[in-house]
Parts: C-alpha cells; sequence; structure tokens
DNA sequence: GATTGGATCGCCT
DNA sequence: GGCGATCCAATCG
C-alpha cells in the first residue's frame, strides 16, 4: 500500500489521545504504529480497533476496580496497557480520556509497514497477512509484552505518526469480538477495504 | 485456598 | 467448528 509521505514525523500528541475512547479509536485508523527495540524497528499501519469504555462499560477491565493487572488504565491516556490474555498472548491498548476515566483503545490488527522481516522471525510465519491480523499476533510482531505496559506512546521509541487519511465512509462499526458483557455495543471500528483485519 | 473464565491463536477433525 | 495451551484475577467458600 502507499506509503506515509512527508507525514511521516508527526508524533500524535497527548491531547489526541485525551478524548472518548470511542472517539479515539475511530480516529487512529489509518495512523502508523512505531515501536523499536534492541532488535530493530517495526511498524504499522492501524487497520482495525476496539474501545473500551470507563466504569459503565461491563466489558472493560476497569469496570469492577482498579488492580495490578489493570492500573495503567487509571493513569493519564497516551500509555501503553499490555497484558496477558488466556495465559499465552499479549493485547497492546493506549490509554485514552481524562485521568479520572479509565479506559482504553484495544489495536486488534495492523497493516505490517516497517520491518517485515523481523515480524516474520518473531511470529514464525512469512505471510505478511498474517503477521498482525489479530491483537495477540500483532503484539507478538512488534515485540511487545508486560515490560512494555505503562510506557509513553508519544516517544521516538514507542509512538503512533500521522500517516493515511481514512474517510468517514470507509470505516466499519460493529459490534466487540470476543467478549460476552455489553457485547451488543458497537464499539469495534475497521477500514472497509482492508486485507490486514482479524474478521470481517 | 480452590475454582473458573477470559479483549486469543493455531492445530485438529 | 472444536479444543488445548497456560497466566491472572475475580469469585466463591
Amino acid at each position: 500500500m502507499l506509503g506515509c509521505g512527508n507525514l511521516d514525523k508527526n508524533i500524535l500528541p497527548l491531547s489526541f489521545y485525551r478524548r472518548r475512547a470511542d472517539v479515539v479509536a475511530k480516529d487512529l485508523l489509518g495512523k502508523e504504529l512505531v515501536f523499536t527495540t534492541k532488535e530493530g524497528s517495526t511498524s504499522g499501519i492501524i487497520v482495525e480497533t476496539e474501545a473500551y469504555l470507563g466504569p459503565g462499560d461491563a466489558a472493560s477491565h476497569s469496570a469492577r476496580g482498579k488492580t495490578g493487572r489493570n492500573a495503567t488504565m487509571f493513569g493519564p491516556a497516551g500509555r501503553a496497557y499490555v497484558y496477558l490474555i488466556y495465559g499465552i498472548h499479549y493485547c497492546f491498548n493506549i490509554t485514552t480520556d481524562k485521568d479520572t476515566v479509565p479506559s482504553a483503545v484495544l489495536i486488534r490488527a495492523l497493516e505490517p509497514r516497517q520491518g517485515i522481516e523481523l515480524m516474520q522471525r518473531r511470529r514464525g510465519k512469512e505471510n505478511v497477512r498474517e503477521l498482525c491480523s489479530g491483537p495477540g499476533k500483532l503484539a507478538q510482531a512488534m515485540g511487545f509484552d508486560k515490560s512494555v505496559d505503562g510506557s509513553s506512546v508519544l516517544t521516538d521509541k514507542l509512538c503512533v505518526r500521522e500517516c493515511r487519511e481514512v474517510a468517514e465512509s470507509e470505516i466499519v462499526t460493529t459490534t466487540r469480538i470476543g467478549i460476552t458483557k455489553a457485547a451488543h455495543l458497537p464499539l469495534r471500528f475497521y477500514i472497509a477495504n482492508s486485507r490486514y483485519i482479524s474478521a470481517p
């Protein structure tokens, strides 16, 4: 797909994240997520997200109060919230809204852009469509684990950059995947014509 | 202190 | 379509 042209260096500011999680989730589509480790840099264009709101949202980890695992959600916006799911996979989120609102956006799929060879090595898969088409997959491909939890996403090492414009008409809204509580809420967003989403 | 279920994935049939 | 892998924390007792 197309690159990011002259928008490459525009890191999204804190004000971008200090809004409701559903607004941020939609607005993150088409942006580029970048992470650098000693192994190298990887990045991908965000093509699928889900919003997890504050205490009113029963599906959100924050719904039943602060714990050791979800503490990052109760802190400021613009931080990585990474947790282990099903004992095996990590999920990468970015915290949102005012400091008093414990909410986050789950990044569910990326279109791989930089460091594709490194992603292939980490995933043990060649097919580029299998590298980041799901929250557990992209965490493995990007190198996200618990040590990343709490990190700012406003640094050169870990950030989200302006990249591709996404028209309102390209965005599909559905219910969130894999949850049982508050399952009817329209809080999943993806780019309609993307070949890199986890599921239709 | 034990049990259970979860914002998943990959391999099996 | 079903299921096993395997950790964390909520929910019991």
